[in-house]
DNA sequence: TATAATTGTGGGTAGATGTGGGGAGAAATC
DNA sequence: GATTTCTCCCCACATCTACCCACAATTATA
């Protein structure tokens, strides 16, 4: 089965930087909640990206292909490795997150938990908001190629 | 299963170049912490390259494919075997890091650990900075070949 | 509507982790 | 064989992590 997720949460840090995955997105990836376990990224946008495992899991066996005697492939491998982290879900469903993570996203207190496909997304409000005023629109020719596929 | 480290931590060696190596990563590879090994050898990169023991085996196997006939083959295998060296964590989940490798890598008290995939690295925090920083970044085609595998 | 269950948040505390250092035994050197 | 050096066990301890319990707010159920 393929994880997919969807809606948008808002929930808060508190003073251990603990943040509480919405209880809905951890039943989507362990029937009950039990074990929960989040790959963790710093995204292309300034958010964090969170995978679960078995998600995580497709994704690095695909990396492991790469040859490390490529300069390139050690060096985005390295990048990509930094930036992740596996955090595990404590007993009340919260993960902790190192500062350095929310220092990128600009996260304080509040964070909007987007839902998206096969990762969620970690959003401080004011920093989405900017973002998606400042997106270009998307055009025709957009949607044109997206009707390649859709 | 396949092991994939992920995740970057900072260390510090103590005055008998003891290094601890972070309980995430000998989780990740013993189920329990119990026995620990690590090769460790000097990486294409100015920095250090742990690997746990079964992914050394899996290593060591596709280099004896090589012809020894080849006298850049005999010249790699020698360099290679000659910069390794088996290290098994205390019973502290600590390595003992010999000082021509420590002085290969510049590595002074303080650590960066990076789990990229099946190895780590071990780098000095300003070799590491610099490095990154003179880095030539990826570029388009680079990305264009990793399509054809992600 | 009233009651029960779930969820998000707060905080105390036991245990895990990283670091330091003493000292017993092994290995190397003289 | 004696001395020195090295390695690895042990204990100690400050810091960090994750468990537990608690409770308010929300949602679900009778």
């Amino acid at each position: 089965m393929i994880t997919s997720f969807a809606g948008e949460s808002k929930n808060f840090l508190d003073d251990k930087s603990r943040l509480s995955i919405p209880a809905k997105y951890r039943r989507w990836i362990s029937g009950e909640d039990a074990e929960c376990t989040f790959f963790i990224t710093k995204g292309s946008d300034p958010c964090l990206v969170a995978y679960p495992e078995p998600e995580w899991e497709i994704f690095t066996e695909k990396l492991q292909q790469l040859s490390q005697f490529k300069k390139k492939n050690r060096s985005f491998i390295r990048t990509w490795s930094r930036n992740s982290i596996r955090l595990k879900c404590d007993k009340q469903g919260r993960v902790l997150l190192p500062q350095e993570h929310l220092n990128f996203a600009n996260i304080k207190k509040e964070v909007i938990i987007i839902g998206a496909l096969n990762y969620l997304e970690l959003w401080d409000p004011e920093t989405l908001e900017k973002h998606q005023e400042s997106q270009i629109p998307l055009d025709d020719d957009y949607y044109e190629d997206l009707a390649d596929i859709l």
